[in-house]
DNA sequence: ATAATAATTGCATTTTATTGCACGATATGC
DNA sequence: GCATATCGTGCAATAAAATGCAATTATTAT
């Protein structure tokens, strides 16, 4: 059996059960126990799961209590979120998609700060609650388990009925040429339909992001107005991005 | 299992109830005392609760409540969530309100009970995500930061386009000629759309609430199907039910 | 094709983490 | 103050992690 077959396995089993033991792995496998430890923890090491003692949990787990919910690459996920800070003014209308630097945005808005919040996303709404000056409005749907966000057509026929100010648009992978891509089929849908309902779309998106590609496009590079990452302006990794029309924070 | 697990596990706890006991958890995962001691003792540092004498209570919300009337009333809401529990049917549509009776009684839903859930209570939804085969559909609109569901046009319109088989209504007050009586307007218009989605409207509501009269009406006792307290059945309060047309649990 | 190199895997050993229990100290309720 | 419950600590048993090593399997170069 090839490593990258395992690694799948093991990130399905993670996907289903929210957590796996290293020895039911291994038992279902038919390896030992030290195979899985180590792709467990290469694994880990991309972020694709959280290892603990005694075997691995999914990295939204936090299904039970978003607030206090773990972030990895939290000290990016901060500088990009602090640097979106600035994009708000009191009294706009924005709108947050999921994911964890969403999340950390809706942490940082100040207390005083007033705003209309429109977000699919239960995590970042749970966060909004103790924002007293914040309307937040939730976008019904069916909620998807994994990513804790509404989809369906209910939601996506709620964002047709809205137009904001600001997107930001949580982003998976961002590729100079394909655009922004997705995994899951049904958040791509969510994610178009947030784009079609925004005036200005911006993209908070972590480093490891640019380039990589997944199965379904969201939209085209042209469709982002601002991409923030926690790179300095100067950054190599940002120079295929330096003749097009999009503004880099 | 993991400890990972565990933890959640409990900030889980502590999110709906706002205090746990170490004899409790300990009790509902079978371990020692001591394992969960050194588990609130983790979180505690890692600021995820704060640890007291006895067990942990929660970070930020209302502790107001005396520690022992909390429990009382909370061994009230349990019971009211296990009888409601016997009305619900593999592959049911129903439909949760907000309120904590509704929320233990999302808690307690059989982990494998196939389901189509409604809700537009934020806590619930979370509670939900657990129950892997519960499909959960939020009821979209603005967020009541009070009661931490949704209310508004929006809400009420995506009520109006829904059927379900029953509806938990969470009951702030019942009088036997008045009714159903609500505090706020908002939620009485959530309430009013939810019975009218419904085929069968069941009321769980703790002793104290019956006689109680609130400001604003939501409907009358007729339109309740099934009255579920803690009461036992020949419990003296219950007898102005009795020649009504309404069951008793 | 074949040899050399690198990666993968399983096993043995050592190190570390987790857990339950015992015991004395401390806090709580009456 | 007394009885009871809870806390903190140390300890031992157990489980899991890390490490080194040898055998096997892939990959690459010639």
């Amino acid at each position: 059996m090839l490593k990258e077959e395992r690694h799948q396995f093991i990130l399905n089993e993670v996907r289903i059960h929210n957590r796996v033991l290293l020895t039911d792995i291994a038992d279902l496998l038919n390896v030992s126990v030290d195979t899985v430890r180590r792709d467990i923890k290469e694994l880990h090491s991309a972020e694709q799961l959280k290892k603990v003692h005694g075997g691995a949990i999914s990295l939204g787990f936090n299904n039970y209590n978003p607030i206090g919910k773990k972030i990895y690459s939290l000290e990016k996920k901060s500088r990009i979120a602090e640097k979106a800070l600035g994009l708000i003014k009191e009294g706009q209308v924005i709108l947050l998609s999921g994911g964890t630097t969403n999340l950390e945005l809706a942490r940082r808005l100040p207390a005083k700060i007033k705003l209309t919040c429109f977000t699919p996303s239960l995590p970042i709404a749970v966060q909004l609650l103790t924002k007293t000056n914040v309307e937040v409005i939730f976008i019904g749907g069916r909620l998807s388990k994994d990513s804790q966000i509404t989809v369906g057509g209910s939601a996506i026929n709620m964002l047709s009925e809205i137009k904001v100010d600001i997107c930001f648009l949580g982003t998976n992978s961002i590729h100079p040429i394909e655009g922004l891509t997705e995994f899951d089929w049904e958040i791509v849908q969510m994610k178009k339909a947030m784009i079609h309902s925004s005036r200005k779309v911006v993209s908070p998106c972590i480093s490891e992001k640019i380039g990589s590609l997944q199965r379904y496009k969201i939209c085209g590079v042209e469709e982002v107005d601002v991409l923030i990452t926690e790179l300095e302006p100067w950054d190599v990794k940002l120079d295929v991005f330096k003749n097009m029309n999009i503004q880099l924070m």
